[in-house]
DNA sequence: ATCGGTTGCCTAGTAGCACTAGGCTAGCGC
DNA sequence: GCGCTAGCCTAGTGCTACTAGGCAACCGAT
């Protein structure tokens, strides 16, 4: 009998793939053993545990953001380094539900995901470069950046949009120009 | 032998208790059976499947976050009242994260929950009786002020803000802020 | 006061999940 | 070709959700 080929990133990627297909929470060592055509216990001797799975999906999906992000912002600025790179976020987000919902687990500081997370916190970083603000006004702005993104992303995805008629993208923009107008006037 | 006395609300709420005490998503109708000295396969007698059960606590906690908003929007106005929601929303997300955790599932318009979730989605918007704004833009600002809000406390749950020394209190102030100034130029 | 019927709780059982222990062998390095 | 590592296996534990069917506690009607 040949062998299947299990390795730890294959199983990531699969795992993300699941994700995406049948939801975050839905993802089971068993469901991913059956998709390789192994046994669920053959799948320990590659991770740890389903939490340990679980984080190396989240860092997955932190890196691929971060590159999307790094993309989106490479040659912009100001406003335009803002749209493109909020765009990029809820992009993924929408392509990618199961990785988004796994980047939201609780990741201590000494995990396989903790460059992934610091890289991605860079990126939101870099959005300000064009607005020019000294700390702490920049950590405050980064924060209510992130807060904004993550939540109308969470609430389009779980449905709280969806019983009003007006279009999510609409909002959507018009929340990218008052943030952009926020952070002009931001040092007052 | 005497009976145990377990009604549907005394389970709804036991459960949100044990939301609160072991995080959302170890809530199991076997802990709460535990939790009420009777076997698990009793509580399906009163609620249909561990859904129904988690759907309820959303309602319970929609509706207690309602009348929290209710509370500390009456008699205020403009930022004032802006800031006493927004604060009595994220006190409410700390102070109970399981029921709040609880809230954010997929609520179908059918549902129990639906009622509650209606009522809360009302006084978010009453936050905006002040700022007097017109359609679409009260919708846009609404939903503004709730992806903020929710993702806000959310990043703040799950640590996205512990790594840098910057309180997110002040933070927090900060987009308080930052709100009533977008509100008040909206018009433009 | 007793008698029925309802219903609250029970036992027993199925099936899926995470995870461990220990065995066998494919396929690599020598 | 030979041995050793490592990949996959079977077997088994215990927790979870959930169903079927039984018994007895309690409620209302006589």
């Amino acid at each position: 009998m040949t062998r299947a080929g299990v390795t730890v990133d294959r199983l990531t990627r699969a795992a993300a793939e699941l994700a995406d297909e049948v939801g975050y929470e839905n993802v089971t060592v068993s469901a991913l053993a059956r998709r390789f055509g192994v046994r669920d216990a053959s799948l320990y001797s590659h991770i740890r545990s389903a939490h340990d799975l679980r984080v190396r999906v989240a860092a997955l999906a932190l890196t691929e953001l971060a590159d999307r992000a790094a993309a989106a912002l490479a040659g912009r600025a100001g406003k335009d380094a803002l749209v493109a790179f909020a765009n990029a976020y809820r992009d993924y987000a929408n392509q990618h539900p199961g990785r988004y919902a796994a980047m939201q687990m609780d990741l201590d500081a000494d995990s396989v995901a903790a460059p992934a997370a610091r890289r991605h916190a860079e990126m939101t970083r870099a959005i300000l470069r064009g607005y020019r603000l000294a700390e702490p006004d920049q950590t405050d702005a980064v924060r209510m950046l992130h807060s904004t993104f993550h939540g109308f992303v969470s609430l389009e995805r779980t449905g709280g949009f969806r019983h009003h008629p007006r279009g999510s993208d609409a909002s959507w923009a018009r929340a990218l120009d008052a943030l952009d107008a926020l952070l002009r006037a931001w040092p007052q």
